[in-house]
DNA sequence: TGTGCGGATTAAATCGTTTAGCATGGATGA
DNA sequence: TCATCCATGCTAAACGATTTAATCCGCACA
């Protein structure tokens, strides 16, 4: 309607709203932030003036005062992987409708880029960092954002000791219950794919394939677990080296999703079909998976539930500072579906 | 090392470096900033210091002042759907090597919760929005964002008449490229899957689907336009539909690769071969489009190039608030792959 | 009439920066 | 010797909100 009021005088400030109401800065302030010691009258007329002249509140300045932004500065380390991306949504979706706003910095898997990154979103100073460290990151790494007294959470990822809430899978168990499953399907040598060191879930995802094998008195061969990213380029590429072994697998669980969607394609490559003549559990569960032909079996970390948990972590931090450390480990579950059959005797590849 | 030098005093600010340097506070902000006017000896004496303390500027207190906060708006409709997620790293990636920050709005394809994100966003005084609006979102929804002065750039999407820079993809060129090469094929009832009207890229590559059509002779059989969202489940949905058909079509174009993934699922679903029985041609060229079985050919719109033309965009209108509007509309590739092939006649279904 | 009370409003300080304009003092040139 | 100039640094006023303590103004009560 009337574009030009806000247009003609330049910008619409309290102090603005205040001088044309006759009232001063407190009072406005105070109305309309529905305080109720301003009267109804007062109010009424504040809002309705604010809302004529499109009154924008300025968060910047009410936090200089307040050393309170209602920003999550979120550092994932990467966005296009669909786990992550599901996280984020799941974050986004949890912290929105508690009136937090994400302010979003990504690593690049880089300690270096990471740390520049966290740097300027602390610039922001927000309320509270939510966290995926990239690998390698150290207690160090992670320490520094703390310094300025903002709350910090791990998410999915964690690094060791730093004392901080941390919210994700039970990495261990998972990859324990895709063993689990390989097993009862007849499978008794079991590769793995994907994972490394430098990251706690490789850690963990790693030590329940040997915890899996070892309950079911498997012994652990380290020819069969080829480290590598979670990408389908790398999960293709082990599942390649797998099959040229003296004596293959019959089948492998992945460190994720995405490196088992590689794996289905390189078996696809080889000529062999997953779920039959090799058997692959991904993991995460992400929705992609249940599209796959063949559908992909995995396991359900629960990303949508753990976020939400993280971002719960976040705002209760927030609240009480002091609080005891919180760790929400979720238990994971099997998805059963095609990728995985049971075992038969792989002949060796014709030569 | 010395943790405690910044725990033991609270936050460190400005005001307290200054002191500690026995310097004026306008001097330590000059020396931080690498200023000139302050001399050598004291510009590395200020910033020794600083980083000694842990000093981290308050961008929030600068922005006050300098009413620029270096932040970006980003108000996506979706954040899981990939396509979008690519274009979220794109914009990351070129905002963020500028010193920019996201601050990230997801609005649902909900107007009124778009409203109400841009507007908690407005609140932070991003130096600009980068905006793919929801669906029937009209020009006032949008305009209100430009009340403050802050500049709006519209991705992938655009209102039209909003007076606004786009960066996108030419849909119409698109989808005619999809529609030429399944008449090269031989194909000659071409079907459409998803889309709608709410939407500028639902009318553009609709568009495209009948000047294709009109471009080969062939008329627009409205039986074969199956509307709807760009999701798997519609595109699953719709292309029963269309095989359902009295005289269904032998192939159709996609609005997006995400419903076309969903209509190969159907297709086999319904014990036909992708490719050869029914062809099928995507939108987006997400990297997941390469990966499926068959290999989806599809249109490359180019979303990490438009991607980083919105942010340049943005970033040169912050800098020239009066320089003309910009739209820079990328020519759509045809990505050949095997999800479309050679018309063959369709027994009608067996029943 | 004075006192006290409670509801409504306000003055003023404050948050942590940036920046225009001014002060200082030594070097320079005439 | 005096006026200029330059390099350096400082003073003080913003920026736009929030919040504490104070003020104002009836009005009831003793």
């Amino acid at each position: 309607m009337d574009e030009t009021s806000s247009a003609s005088v330049g910008k619409v400030t309290l102090q603005r709203l205040a001088m044309e109401l006759g009232l001063s800065t407190a009072t406005v302030s105070l109305a309309l932030r529905d305080s109720p010691v301003v009267a109804e009258g007062t109010r009424l007329r504040v809002q309705e003036i604010a809302r004529e002249r499109g009154y924008v509140a300025n968060r910047g300045a009410a936090s200089l005062r307040t050393a309170r932004t209602n920003i999550i500065g979120v550092g994932l380390h990467d966005i296009i992987n669909p786990s992550f991306t599901e996280l984020l949504a799941a974050l986004e979706d949890a912290l929105s409708t508690s009136g937090k706003t994400i302010l979003l910095g990504v690593g690049q898997e880089d300690v270096k880029r990471q740390t520049r990154t966290l740097g300027t979103l602390a610039e922001y100073r927000p309320d509270a960092f939510i966290v995926s460290p990239a690998a390698g990151s150290g207690i160090e790494d992670l320490k520094a954002l703390a310094t300025s007294g903002i709350a910090v959470v791990q998410v999915t990822r964690e690094v060791e000791g730093s004392g901080f809430d941390f919210a994700g899978s039970d990495d261990e168990a998972g990859v324990a219950l895709a063993v689990d499953h390989l097993v009862a399907l007849g499978h008794r040598r079991i590769g793995m794919i994907g994972g490394f060191d430098a990251v706690s879930t490789g850690r963990r995802r790693l030590a329940g394939y040997k915890k899996g094998l070892a309950a079911h008195g498997l012994t652990y061969d380290p020819a069969l677990w080829v480290p590598g990213r979670g990408t389908r380029e790398a999960g293709r590429a082990a599942v390649e080296q797998l099959l040229a072994l003296e004596e293959p697998p019959t089948g492998a669980v992945c460190f994720n999703d995405l490196c088992a969607f590689g794996a289905l394609m390189g078996i696809q490559a080889a000529g062999l079909t997953a779920g039959v003549d090799f058997s692959i559990v991904g993991y995460d569960d992400i929705a992609e998976a249940a599209l796959w032909h063949p559908a992909l079996t995995t396991v359900f970390t629960r990303i949508p539930e753990y976020g939400a948990a993280a971002a719960g972590l976040a705002l209760a931090r927030i609240a009480d500072p002091t609080r005891p450390v919180e760790r929400v480990v979720l238990e994971p579950r099997l998805v059963k579906r095609a990728s995985a059959g049971p075992m038969k005797p792989v002949k060796r590849r014709p030569q």
